[in-house]
Order: C-alpha cells, then sequence, then structure tokens
DNA sequence: ATGAAAGCGCTAACAC
DNA sequence: GTGTTAGCGCTTTCAT
C-alpha cells in the first residue's frame, strides 16, 4: 500500500518550497510568480499525480468545497430528480456533495444535521421532514453554516419552491369547470408544508365557486395510503371527482375506483400533483400538476452557492411556476363553467434534466 | 460567528487533559479509566454539545469513517433504491456516505473516483458505466481504498449481481411455455455487463428450444429507446412477442405497439425486466423479473464494510437470485411447453425497504 | 518572487 | 490512569 503523494514530495520534485506549491494550487492568493517556476511545480504534480486531500484543505481552511443535501427519501424519484438538479449545480462550482437520506424521521434529520455540522460543509439543501429541529438549525448558522430549504420552504430560511397554492388552485378549477361538483381530497401528512398549500389552494377555490369539499382526508404519500383512503370515502360518500395530494396518492385511488368497478373518467374524476416523468406513462394519463423539481433542485443550490461566504439573510422564497397537464383521468369538456381563471403560468424554468 | 468548540475547550472544562478526552471518544483505545474521569469528560461534552471535528480525525487516521457511492444516475429509481439499501447499512455502522452520480458517463466517472480518492474514502460501492479506468482502480487501491462492484461485476472486483442470466433464461422460457415464437429482443448498451447476461440468458434458452431469435437489437436503457426501437422492429419483422432489456424499455415498446393499433397481449406478448417499484402500477401488468435492487445495495456495503481494514481479494461475485413476476402483457397460459424449468428461486432476501 | 515556520483539531506513542 | 509531545497535509503570515 503506497504512502500518500504529499504537497512536500511535489515541492523536492519541483526543486521549490510546499509554499510555492500551494500557491499554484490556490491562484486566488494572487500572488505572482516566474512563469518557469509555476510549469515546473505544475510538470511535478502530473508526473506525480497529485491530488490535495480535502481533509487537510478542511482543517487549514475550515470548512470548504463541501456541501450537505438532506432529504426525505432519496428512493422517491420527486426527491432524486432534486438531489440531482441540486449535485449538478454543485459539480458544476466544484463543491462536493454530502446526499443524505433523513428516511422520512425528524430523528434521523436531526442526527444528519449533525453529521452535516462535523463534516464542516460549507452549507446545506434541505428538504424538511415536517418541523425541523430550529435549535440544531441555530447551531449550524452560529457556525456560518448557510441553509437553503428546497421544495419546503420555513419562516426563518432562505428557501425555493414551487408555487403549491396556485397549482392546486388552477387544478381544482380546472375541475370544476369540466362540471364536477362533489370532490372530495386526500391529501398528505399535515404537517408538511407542501401539504397545506396544496390544501389551501383547493379550499379557496372551493369558496370561491360557492361549494364545500365532500370531506378531506389524510394519509401518507404513498400508493397503498391512496389506495386505501380513496376505498374509504368511495364507500362511504357520493363523489364525482377524488383529488390526490400527490401523483402517488392518486395512483392508489384510481386502483380503488378500479376495484370497485367504477369507470374513470366517466363515473370519477381523478387528479394527481407532482408529475414525475415515470408517472407519465400510466394509463389513464393523469390529470395533474407539473412541478419542475429538478429545477427546484438546482435554483437552491445555485442560492446556497451564491449565498456562501455572504453574510446571512431571511429572504423571501423564491416561488417556481408550476404548470397544468390535463390528462384523461378527467373527462375532458363539459359545462364549462365561467370562472375559469386560464392565467396558468407556462414555466420558462422547466426540466433540464437530460 | 461562534467559534468552534475543541477537545482542549472540553479538556479544559473537564480539567483534564485532551488526549483523555480523546480516550473517552475512541473508547477501542482500550485503556481502563477512573468512571469519575469519563464522567467528568462526558459531561463536558454535552454542556459544550461537542462534536469531533471528522476532517481532523481523517487526516490524523489517515482516513475515516466515509466511503463512496457511485452510480450512472440517482434519478433512476432502480440505483436510487439500490442508494437507499447501502445507505441503510452504511448508516448502521457509523459511516457517513459519499453519493456520486456519474451520470452515465465514463469521463465523470473518472473525475468522481478522483474525488473520492481526495476525500480519503475508506472503501466505494461502485456501479460502474461500461468499462472502469483501471488505472484510476488501481491507484485507489494502492491507497488501500477497497472497492465493491453493485449490480454490475467486474472481473478484478468484489461485487454483487443478480442473477441476470437465470432471469433471463426463465422469462425466456416462461414465453416459450406460453406458446410465443417469433421472438424479438430490445437489449440495452452492450458494453454494460448486466445487458450482456440478459442477452445470454435470452440465447441461450432460445438456443435449447431449437428457435433462433427473430432479431436482436441494441439502445439505451429508457422509454425512448425501447419506443424508437420497438418501432421500427415492428414495422420490420412479423413476431409475436417483444422482450425489452429493462422495464423502461418495454413500456416504451408497449406504447409503440399501442400506437400502431397491436394489441398486447392479444397480437403481441411483452417483457420487462428490474420490476422496479413504481412500474408495477403499469397496466398492462409487465411480466417481468424482479432484481432485489435494494439488497443489492445492502448486501455491497456490508461486505465492503466487512472487507475495510482487511486484506485486499478478488473473490466471487455474490449472486443474488431474482423472481418471474408474470403479468398481463403476456397471454395467461398456451400450449404449455414440454421442457419449462420451474426452478425459480423465490427470494429470501427480499426488498425490506420500507 | 519565494522560503521558513506556525499551526488548524485531533490521535497515538511514549512518559510518568 | 493520565499528561506530554509530536505530527497528519495543508495554507498563510512574515521574512527575505
Amino acid at each position: 500500500m503506497d504512502k500518500k503523494t504529499t504537497i512536500r514530495d511535489v515541492a523536492q520534485r519541483a526543486g521549490v518550497s510546499p509554499s510555492t506549491v500551494s500557491r499554484v494550487l490556490n491562484p486566488h492568493a494572487a500572488v505572482h510568480m516566474r512563469p518557469a517556476t509555476r510549469e515546473r511545480v505544475l510538470e511535478a504534480i502530473r508526473e506525480l499525480r497529485y491530488t490535495p486531500t480535502k481533509s487537510a484543505q478542511r482543517m487549514r481552511r475550515q470548512r470548504g468545497d463541501i456541501i450537505g443535501v438532506l432529504l426525505p427519501d432519496i428512493s422517491n424519484p420527486y426527491f432524486s430528480l432534486l438531489a440531482r438538479g441540486a449535485e449538478s449545480i454543485a459539480f458544476e462550482e466544484g463543491y462536493s456533495t454530502l446526499i443524505c437520506d433523513s428516511n422520512h424521521s425528524v430523528e434521523r434529520e436531526s442526527r444528519y444535521l449533525d453529521l452535516l455540522m462535523a463534516e464542516q460543509v460549507d452549507g446545506i439543501v434541505f428538504v424538511p421532514v415536517g418541523t425541523p429541529d430550529w435549535q440544531r438549525i441555530q447551531r449550524l448558522r452560529d457556525q456560518g453554516v448557510r441553509i437553503v430549504a428546497a421544495d419546503r420552504c420555513q419562516d426563518r430560511l432562505l428557501g425555493v419552491e414551487a408555487d403549491n397554492w396556485h397549482g392546486s388552485h388552477c387544478l381544482t378549477q380546472h375541475l370544476l369547470s369540466l362540471g364536477y361538483r362533489q370532490i372530495a381530497y386526500i391529501a398528505g401528512p399535515l404537517e408538511v408544508r407542501t401539504t397545506q398549500e396544496r390544501l389551501r389552494g383547493f379550499q379557496d377555490a372551493m369558496r370561491n365557486a360557492g361549494l364545500d369539499p365532500i370531506v378531506i382526508r389524510h394519509g401518507a404519500y404513498t400508493f397503498d395510503s391512496g389506495y386505501q383512503l380513496a376505498s374509504e370515502v368511495l364507500a362511504g360518500h357520493s363523489v364525482d371527482a377524488l383529488m390526490g395530494g400527490d401523483d402517488l396518492v392518486a395512483l392508489g385511488a384510481m386502483r380503488a375506483a378500479e376495484s370497485l368497478g367504477i369507470d374513470v373518467p366517466g363515473q370519477l374524476g381523478i387528479t394527481g400533483f407532482d408529475s414525475v416523468p415515470l408517472l407519465s406513462l400510466i394509463h389513464p394519463a393523469l390529470t395533474s400538476v407539473r412541478i419542475p423539481v429538478y429545477e427546484i433542485g438546482r435554483e437552491s443550490m445555485t442560492l446556497l452557492v451564491r449565498h456562501i461566504g455572504t453574510t446571512d439573510s431571511p429572504g423571501d422564497p423564491t416561488v417556481l411556476p408550476v404548470e397544468l397537464v390535463p390528462g384523461s383521468s378527467c373527462r375532458q369538456c363539459k359545462e364549462p363553467s365561467p370562472r375559469l381563471d386560464s392565467s396558468l403560468t407556462s414555466s420558462p424554468h422547466d426540466r433540464g434534466g437530460d
């Protein structure tokens, strides 16, 4: 097992001092040096295949070149797309990313915040599970760690999110314009910010139309939860449309309707939320709201990187536009309502993924 | 911005020397100490909320507590499940994971190998894109970095993979037992090991049955590629079954058949491979082979952790069993063939996810 | 324009 | 049992 090549090896080989090598590596130190010297050093570096050791740099500089990405579940395509967006920017900017999976657990989330602290990250792109541990957040900040909330903004944090309220509002109006009236809503966990916003958008649109929801239920953002709750709702209430808190829930609802022999969209309209790429392959195509989640990742990281080394500030959330995606899980047009708001933002911040 | 709390602060507060604090933190150093002292130190740590700085430890110990996970695309649910499996073990074992996304690019992969080297990782769970950069791999090994190939084994590396050959063989036999005879295969990239294995399984089964494939085509593991190639194949050949290299490709094929007005499974049987959770929601349900990918992640990491600090050895790949998942994308039973191999392994290593 | 020297926070000999 | 000491590999004054 070889000995690690150090800056001294390079120095020796180039016939200079370690500090000179360091200066070649960190041009920001802006001193002028004889081109011949620099050249000799560069050559030695190449010959020895020298790579500076991150932990030593970090130790000396007190933090450097690493950013944490903390999210609830990397195996969820929604979050992994977000992570990928964030990572792409970080990589461009020369940062390493430490992706951490809190597994929807606030406790694990806190453990990871500690870990990120110990790793001396420069900043964190943070998708919180419910209400985060503010004490830890504060401690991180005191250490100068910048934090940007992604997808689920928090009052005291810089953040980037989608316009969930607007998306949900439009979606509801869309349903109404199609003639649906007896609408039930199967929401996600109440403590999650996006759940709240979507619910508000729905309720506001209903109120505007002078209607009341048939019923609102809460569950997890999973297929099973959607299936379960939809079955109950369909058994106990007379509804003509079911709105899911996200696409998975809506899909669960779709299968529930199917197994009850209810025709979609004939007897029942169904809507989702998120419009994750894979799900667009489902049949019948889900009426949903596309969230530019890859872009949320990129934008959060961009904001974070710009923010690092700058004075800390709370700042307003950046809100990214969403897009209504009509599908065949609702009837196509019927009984158009007079008060349709068609000011749907057609996002310039689109996908961008590859 | 607060000053970092160091081991000396703790020492001072507890009225002991830094080394004593260090000994409390690293019990493996196994010296006995007066319980009272240990208690005072622990209390000081608690009061000061002290966390040892990773980079300092790493520097001193020459590497520690960090493992890289390098894969082709974190936004692909297949790989993100693998990552999650790997991470879950690492977390249990007290390692941080550095998840890196090579974006299907060998060049980016090499860059990340360098980065992982600079980060002084203890080991790497590695899902290679095609043929890896052996020179870099060798350099990493020379530094004592252990590497385990996951999902796509490599000759000179320890590895964990699924029994792709067997899965593909069974799948083909399944098709044959259903009476399908004119079978075309739409494979993934030839340089990927799993592609090769699946192809071999298919070809061997066909040969055994005394049949020739109608045609074999290669493309990417994407929906679009599947759609494109399936359209071409269906236009130019008379086939009664289409096998996709993975589920996404099969899905593309399904949509291609649909848009050509071909009935599935009436006129055409379709099969996939992987059986990623989300896709099971598709309709008609894809006949596929379930790969325990979460388990591949866990197993690779387990192997890696056990391997760290041990002498390096090549070793045979660990092969995990797969499971045939019959679906409605093929006709149900017909013209049963006499030579069906029904020795399908029903995996004890199942999902395990939450 | 370059070198010498002093640590960053921690651990591991080696003393006592 | 516990303290003292000497660095790990790097950056950064401060000299020259």
